[in-house]
DNA sequence: GTCTATAATGAGATAGAC
DNA sequence: GTCTATCTCATTATAGAC
């Protein structure tokens, strides 16, 4: 008997879970998509195909839901980042990381995860990055602090890379390389029509070429 | 009798345009801060003083309110910054420009009239990078066509200003450019954060010379 | 051109049976 | 844990008086 009942609530508990992440799945894909007001609660549970009532004995409201999308994958995605930063440092011997290799741990993480990890991650990284583009006034704008810890991280390893340049510089350079990820991460293909399809920002390795190319030009300016 | 009547009807005619001024100036404000499914017609009627029935009758439809803001200042937004870009030419006799000349041509009408026009034209600039920053499988994307020609003609200045240069890497240069120049329209407040305050890009001298400093430096990368 | 009133639908959220 | 049914309120949009 215990062990039937201990049986049951295992397979409930799996399927519980199953269904949690269907409903978060459709949940990160329209919220990526349409955003948080574009997207209806009947929106998420005709494609995750179950029922509002389901989702509401889940997670409680629409704002709950989507804190849920929002942490669930962020340690894994800071812990890659922060990994990535370790890499280079450590296969430096704790010199001082090169500009190059330095932009592209910072970017290889971002642009993998977004193109290569399946269409959830693509989602959650788009995301992100249109959390990134909210104004400050926002309240969702708060659910981006979880990563500061990172990017403190690379200002510091830029800073160890360019002894000689001022703060400020350094500030402002990281920042331009930032909103050229978060423009990545977008998908606008502002880039690809107007080079008329010569150039596209959807190759990784030519874009962190590029981007190797361009900004340590930048960073090294006076 | 006739005078009379046309008086009347230039009185009606002088209270409909403010009426949609003042429609429009509200749906602007709302849009850029809580986007167009963050809005609804009852905050446009509330926060215009209007009722909801009037904004139907003078624009019949949400979707064509959203059409008549975007499209109400585009003209006059577009004229500036060719004028802006033809006042560089000519200024050097056509000559190409210098880079750096060419980047503040690009920056500061947007920056100016972000900044220095007044709430409306601050709001209409907002809308207008927060659509650049949609992907472009949105609808609104279209609306963002407009600007087309700009582009066309910058790229143009560039590719004179660089004759040596790869077209490729001037179409990454310049769409570098335009992704920080985006983000410095959005408010996003990323810049002033992470250096704790000591940058920010709400100063328009400063912002622009940053950029000359750190996009002349990338454009003239081998 | 502007108002009141209301239709028609969709939204977030809950109750209670199984 | 999942379902049906429903509540309550907000939403887009229209009809008709003035």
């Amino acid at each position: 008997m215990a062990s039937d009942s201990s049986e049951i609530v295992k397979t409930d508990q799996k399927r519980s879970l199953e269904t949690k992440k269907r409903i978060l799945d459709a949940t990160e894909q329209l919220f990526a998509q349409h955003g948080f007001y574009g997207t209806s609660m009947r929106d998420i549970a005709a494609l995750s195909g179950s029922r509002i009532s389901l989702i509401y004995y889940h997670f409680g409201s629409k704002d709950k839901i989507f804190q849920t999308v929002v942490d669930r994958r962020s340690e894994e995605h800071k812990n890659h980042m922060l990994g990535s930063l370790h890499n280079a440092v450590v296969l430096h011997e704790d010199a001082p990381v090169p500009l190059d290799i330095l932009i592209e741990a910072y970017l290889r993480p971002c642009l993998e995860r977004h193109q290569c990890h399946g269409p959830g991650w693509r989602n959650y990284i788009r995301l992100l990055a249109h959390l990134a583009s909210e104004s400050a006034s926002s309240d969702y704008q708060k659910t981006f602090f979880t990563y500061d810890v990172v990017n403190k991280a690379f200002l510091n390893e830029f800073k160890r890379a360019l002894p000689d340049a001022k703060d400020s510089h350094i500030y402002w350079g990281f920042y331009f390389l930032q909103t050229a990820n978060i423009n990545f991460l977008l998908d606008t293909q502002i880039l690809d029509m107007q080079s008329e399809g010569q150039c596209s920002a959807s190759d990784i390795d030519i874009t962190i070429e590029q981007c190797q190319r361009f900004f340590t030009r930048g960073f090294t300016a006076p």
